[in-house]
DNA sequence: GCCGCCAGTGACAACGTTGTCAAATGACAA
DNA sequence: TTGTCATTTGACAACGTTGTCACTGGCGGC
């Protein structure tokens, strides 16, 4: 920037006005330092302003994510840049590999580049390691999951409405006997769509049965272990509910490898690629992390933008998507 | 910062050595510092830091995908983050949807933010415009594709080969027509699958026949129409390549659609999630994001080392996944 | 002709750090 | 006791910006 004013021969407060678009520069001098910034390739340096700025934005914003490779998570990552980069924020992201202790460590990391917002998808079992996040003026939002022991933004979606509109669904085609699959209870959505189970089952009448139920079912292989081993006993279900999507998969293997595909329903949670292509086709109640993302960033950029209103709780509406498995008669 | 040192009754200066971790610091003054830096919840700012660092590392790097949520590009970030965070660097990612000027748009924010080095998908024509970063000090390497009017390292996939690979399994099985469906010509990798599917015949001493070649087939149903047509013709082929994972799809839907999804072979670059659930099975050339990644943020911190040895190009060979799809006979 | 005002410009300090170098301290040998 | 030297500590400037405020000159109104 020196060597811009000095070329320019203007001062360097005056080529930091120019870079910055203000006003009150006249237009004879404003052409003479873009040509000489042009000329050095001169380049703004953020980290150098966002450090004198008063307010001190970085235009950075952290996301935690499961995974940044897992499907869900990626497609949240992507409508957040989406709405980010119109505000020309760029977003840093990481991966907590549902480990509470690799959150917090980059929420750490974050921090130390003093991002102006979070966007969590929460593993750890406790936030309020965040408090001293938020009192540094950090906007919080959670996506996905509840925050635990902190109060903050949230934008959710209606996993126990999701999974009873699902369960309705197979008892209107007359099923009875109604298995369920879930991932790991001690994950809140996978507990509340454990609890959307039950409470549909009990509002239709009809009786909770242990030897139907399999939890912490994590991954495919052992999903389709569990599926397998439920489907050989004597009074198996005639439809299965799966909670996840590798979940969904797992009982799927299972279903073909007993040849029962055509046999016993499937209604699994969260979309698959692919699904409308397999045989049958896999109903499923669909998440919207399009929807959730984009959301959870306005949300974000309205608290940065200095809206003080208290929290606020979103919840994205799930969709079934009936496909062939999912209407398979008892 | 300065707080801290007020509360510790020491300068400044012993604050940054012991949040450093510099020697030379006895043991009661650290003691001290560390427990006033944690009474005032004292965070250290990175940003500040690297300003004044003789080294200007922000330990930061930018990755430019071509959408965060895209699998392969999502599978490359995630290899990628992993090798960064063994180093304490975190990662700014980008999508440039296939668009140069997003592509410089996003390389231009990161060099603002002064990351220390790029990890590029490119979507530009033309990276010259790369070389005053590189000049400013910025490792920069390539993936999945080539630069142009550019030397930089890169680590790309052997996609003529996989697609040789392919070809030669088919016609090993006995087909003699096959047809090709491929992506976009104008993208480096689409180029290459192509020639590769031209050398392989040429090499089988097969004619290659035009109208069993459909180019510029970008998404799925463009391709599953494509694919549609080419079989609705007399001469149609006994089996395709799909030079793309969408193209894969359409491919596999315009089979099934006409009921040829047992007559005709298929096989697709690129694995597909779910493929060895499909009836049948895609044989895909897959290739290993996951190495590509890890190798290039691997050359990227070496050249961060210091490593000034010539530009370096690597090659992630590919995988034949037999699954039954490619299996069928003429 | 004088005053006040405004737009345009620049000098300087400050943001939170770290590199440099000098000062203070203490141990040890002569 | 004094001198030498190594170790620990701190004062200060600097990184590349921007906020603050003061200065300049031109213009209109009295």
């Amino acid at each position: 920037m020196r060597e811009v004013a000095a070329l320019a021969k203007v001062s360097i407060k005056t080529v930091s006005r120019v870079v910055n678009g203000e006003s009150g520069v006249s237009p004879s001098l404003a052409k003479r330092v873009l040509a000489a910034s042009e000329r050095l390739n001169y380049r703004h340096n953020l980290t150098a302003s966002s450090l004198r700025r008063s307010d001190g934005r970085s235009a950075t914003i952290g996301l935690v994510l499961e995974d940044v490779a897992n499907p869900f998570s990626s497609a949240l990552h992507r409508s957040i840049e989406d709405v980010a980069v119109e505000r020309g924020v760029l977003v840093l992201a990481g991966s907590s590999d549902e480990d509470g202790d690799r959150e917090r460590k980059l929420v750490s990391a974050f921090a130390s580049r003093r991002v102006d917002g979070l966007i969590i998808q929460p593993s750890s079992l406790d936030h309020s390691y965040l408090l001293s996040e938020r009192r540094a003026g950090t906007a919080i939002v959670f996506v996905d999951r509840q925050p635990a022991f902190f109060d903050a933004d949230t934008v959710l979606t209606d996993n126990a409405a999701g999974v009873r509109r699902g369960v309705r669904h197979l008892v209107e085609q007359g099923h009875r006997r109604i298995g369920y699959l879930g991932d790991l209870h001690t994950i809140d959505t996978a507990a509340e769509r454990h609890r959307g189970y039950v409470e549909e089952l009990d509002h239709q009448g009809i009786e909770v049965e242990e030897r139907l139920v399999r939890l912490d079912l994590r991954g495919i292989d052992i999903a389709e272990a569990a599926a397998t081993e439920m489907l050989a006993r004597s009074q198996a279900p005639t439809a299965l509910f799966a909670g996840q999507n590798l979940v969904t998969i797992g009982a799927f293997r299972a279903l073909r490898r007993l040849g029962l595909h055509r046999t016993v329903a499937l209604i699994g949670f969260d979309d698959i690629l692919l699904a409308d292509l397999l045989e049958p086709g896999i109903t499923v109640i669909a998440q919207d992390p399009a929807a959730i993302g984009r959301m959870a960033a306005q949300v974000l950029f309205r608290r940065l933008d200095g809206d003080r209103s208290p929290m606020q709780h979103h919840i994205v509406v799930t969709r079934m998507i009936t496909r062939g498995s999912g209407e398979i008669l008892p």
